[in-house]
DNA sequence: CAAACTGCGGAATACGTTTTCCAACGGAAT
DNA sequence: ATTCCGTTGGAAAACGTATTCCGCAGTTTG
């Protein structure tokens, strides 16, 4: 035993115990498609299973390819990404591979390390999600990396926004706000308020112009809406409710917030200002995070398609190369009791 | 090349590159003890800059202990669980470690199956969070898996409460009860609902007798309290609180939930039943996750150090191998807004 | 000045597996 | 009966790295 990490029974120790070559034991074990006669095959079998023999991932990995696959997170704490890791996880599993994960807590240059860490583990494929993986970012390094990457025969999926060429999965962002913003003004909300994120953040962007559009499109003039930049989390849309409500609402009578997680913030802020959603102020989300149905009053929000993004991120992942393909999942208008229509 | 994943750039090129043996860049890229001259050891770094060269983990790890740790979870989306998951990463990454992640969704069958997969990547350690991790569970077979991984120098972590014999790391649940329902005795509340889990959770079963007790040592007789069982969910909890309004709460002036996301879930049930917290009943939860301080009103709970818990498993998991051992982490009662003293 | 020692580069080996190649064997066809 | 082919077992090579061992040079020591 070499080190003290490997003492473990190996192949050959199996194949000594079965009476057979290694090249048998391995023929049975590893699903080749060389047949064995019976009778071997179940003396290898037999003697794998006393032995509780597991193969050396590490070793078959020398020679055959890879089945695993490192996701790259911003932040894994996020409700929308939990559902999308745990269905990249569920997916993965059924196809025989499995997923490492890493989160880079949102440091930019943090990303670039965490995949070349993780490069070396030569997975199969390399998934990011994130807002932010733009190609120029860090001056193009990341891009740089991840090219390298690629050129070695490893795929690189994007969940999420970006302006780089590889396989990408989206949400229909633009859409989705766009439809938000339209049914906030047929159900005739005359002053909206809408809760953004930070400017750098590209889908939330996508989603506050879809958002205007909406509205436009539902006879709102530029005046009757106000944008309202929020940190992108909970305590942001609290404080920007607060906010609104302390500075008396001026008219306004529905909110868009750029995600659930603000949206369900905003609410409490506007309860603990003493005002009552919906009947005084509408509010609406979008993503349909878990918690989204389960709030008093459940949120009215435009669900994305979270979990099938996390499953068609590993089929791009394990599927065949394709250079630069694009899937945009679109979001559906999901009416709860948080919005109600003005008279 | 021999298959598709792995025409990588090895050693051997940057060797080649630098007009050095292998054996030299192995030396200055591995870190290794031996020293070389520094004019060969800056042509190395210089080449396998250029090359973009990353180390082969599968191949390092045939040689040397492995830096992976691999963790099995019950349910990735929970929030307790993404925080403990959270620090775990960031820990093992300061330590250089990093940890591949995968899920059982809770069914103890697939525990085994995770377990002999994940053996296979010879990791360093094995860490496993469930509240289900008992010896006899499946006959047996997962302790004895897990039995010959320590056998060949694997080490083995439970986070949780178990009844095996490897290093644990758990949560003074009784405790932690006993300090809410303590709380709750002392600050007048007279009639009391413990929203109890499933009775084969171990450690919910824990908290609930940790109410029970802190209840008596206030003073409150044993018809002064009553247990509900209800599934351990946001849905869960919302449930019991509207079953137990619509019975008509017959005197209940509090709720002693047996964790934060019950607790939240029953804030609303009660709301949505026309009741107000804490005006009509106090709720308590235990955990302190994020959403814990969010909700309105905030949640009084009892706050268990779980990003702590993290950073001790992969403190374990990466330090030097003690039988047995068992370190067991105090909660800490936190009052805010969602209980208020009875006259 | 010879001998011992030090510092460092390189060849070779080992890690555990898969896979190619070869040999042996048995049965079928001529 | 001889040749041919299909089947199956085993020997050996290969994957990329870390490390042991050896040798060469240069330096110190007696």
């Amino acid at each position: 035993m070499p080190h003290a990490a490997r003492p473990t029974v190996t192949l050959h120790d199996v194949a000594a115990a079965a009476g057979v070559s290694i090249s048998t034991a391995s023929r049975v074990l590893g699903g080749s498609t060389r047949k064995v006669a019976p009778e071997n095959e179940a003396r290898v079998l037999a003697a794998a299973a006393a032995l509780r023999y597991t193969v050396d991932a590490s070793a078959r990995a020398m020679r055959r390819a890879s089945d695993s696959i490192a996701l790259v997170a911003d932040d894994l704490t996020t409700p929308s990404m939990a559902v999308v890791v745990a269905a990249m996880e569920r997916e993965a599993r059924t196809a025989g591979a499995f997923v490492t994960v890493s989160s880079t807590m949102g440091a930019v240059e943090r990303q670039l390390e965490t995949v070349r860490v993780l490069r070396s583990l030569r997975p199969r494929a390399l998934v990011l999600t994130s807002s932010r993986f733009m190609a120029n970012a860090l001056g193009g390094r990341l891009l740089k990396e991840l090219g390298s990457y690629e050129r070695e025969g490893g795929r690189v999926v994007i969940v999420g926004e970006t302006d780089m060429t590889f396989d990408a999965i989206g949400f229909d962002d633009f859409a989705a706000g766009r439809s938000a913003g339209a049914f906030v003004a047929e159900t005739g909300h005359r002053r909206v308020a809408i809760f953004g994120g930070a400017r750098e953040l590209r889908n939330m962007g996508s989603r506050t112009a879809g958002f205007m559009a909406g509205l436009r499109a539902g006879g709102l003039a530029e005046r009757d809406i106000r944008i309202v930049y929020c940190e992108v989390s909970r305590q942001g849309g609290f404080d920007a409710a607060r906010r609104l409500a302390g500075e008396g609402m001026s008219g306004t009578d529905a909110v868009l917030a750029v995600n659930d997680t603000v949206a369900i913030g905003a609410m409490s802020g506007f309860r603990a200002a003493g005002l009552a959603v919906p009947e005084d102020v509408s509010v609406t989300g979008i993503d349909d995070i878990p918690l989204a149905g389960d709030v008093t009053p459940r949120l009215t929000t435009v669900a994305l398609p979270l979990a099938q993004a996390g499953v068609e991120a590993i089929r791009f992942a394990l599927g065949n190369a394709g250079a630069g393909r694009r899937l945009t999942l679109e979001g559906r208008l999901i009416v709860r009791e948080s919005t109600r229509p003005r008279k």
